[in-house]
DNA sequence: TCGATAGTACTAATACTTGCGTACGATCGA
DNA sequence: TCGATCGTACGCAAGTATTAGTACTATCGA
C-alpha cells in the first residue's frame, strides 16, 4: 500500500462557481501571472515547458502554481498521455468578467515594459 | 519616550510605480474588495463608517488592510482633522490599467448577484 | 482644559503561501 | 519489458497574511 495517492483527473470549477477575488488572488502572484501571460501569448503548453521560460527551479513549485490557478478557474489542465496541457479559460472568463483577463494582460505588459 | 512612533502622513506610491500583480493581490480579497467597492459606489469615507458596513469588527484589522490598499496604490488615505479620508485612485488605476478596475467591479458585483 | 472620538502602532496567535527535496505512478519508446 | 520522462503527492521549512486586543497620539467640542 503506496502513501501517494493515486492521480486522478483534476477538478474545475464549472463556469458559474468562478469568484473574481480568486481569479485576482491567484493572478496577484508574479510567478503565477507570467505563468498565464505565456500561456496566453503562445498558445497551450505542458508543464515543463513553462517551467523552464518562468524561471521556477522546481517542478514541484510549479505544481503548487497550476493547482492555484485550476482552482480559481483560470486554466484548463488535462492529461494527455503523460503530458499534460494546460489552457487559459478564456470563454470562461470572458463571458462571466468582460474585460478583465484583456485589462490584466495588457497591464502586465505595461509593468514589463516600465 | 514612548513605544509608539508619532503617526505621520501615509506614503502612496506615485502613479507610475503602480504595479498590476501588487494591485491584483490587494483586491484579492474579499475584505478588502468589498471596502473598495462601497468607496467606488459611495464615494469617499472616513475609515469608520466602512467598518461597519463591510462587517469587520476590530478597527486595528482595517487599519491592517487600509495599509495594503494603499501601498499596492489602490487608495489615496489623508487625515482631515481626526478622520482620515478614503477614496479610489481611479484617475491612477484608469491611466496606468485601462478598464481594469471597471471590470473588477463589474465582477464582483456579478458574483454577489448570482 | 478635559473627556470623548478617530484611527493608528504595536504585539501576538493562528492560518495560509511559497518553495523545494524526495517519493512515487503513469506513460512512452526502444 | 525496462529505463527514461512527465508531472503529481507528500512533507517540511521559512515567510507572509489575517485578525484582534491593547496602548497610544491627535483632535474635536463643550
Amino acid at each position: 500500500m503506496s502513501r501517494y495517492r493515486q492521480r486522478m483527473s483534476f477538478r474545475h470549477p464549472e463556469r458559474d462557481a468562478i469568484r473574481v477575488d480568486a481569479v485576482l488572488s491567484a493572478l496577484g502572484n508574479p510567478v503565477r501571472l507570467a505563468a498565464v501571460r505565456s500561456l496566453d501569448k503562445d498558445g497551450d503548453r505542458n508543464c515543463g515547458n513553462l517551467l523552464a521560460e518562468i524561471g521556477v527551479s522546481a517542478k514541484s513549485t510549479m505544481t503548487h502554481h497550476w493547482r492555484v490557478l485550476r482552482d480559481a478557474g483560470v486554466i484548463w489542465q488535462h492529461q494527455h498521455g503523460r503530458e499534460y496541457q494546460l489552457s487559459v479559460r478564456r470563454e470562461d472568463l470572458d463571458a462571466r468578467y468582460p474585460g478583465l483577463l484583456d485589462a490584466i494582460l495588457a497591464g502586465a505588459a505595461r509593468d514589463e515594459a516600465a
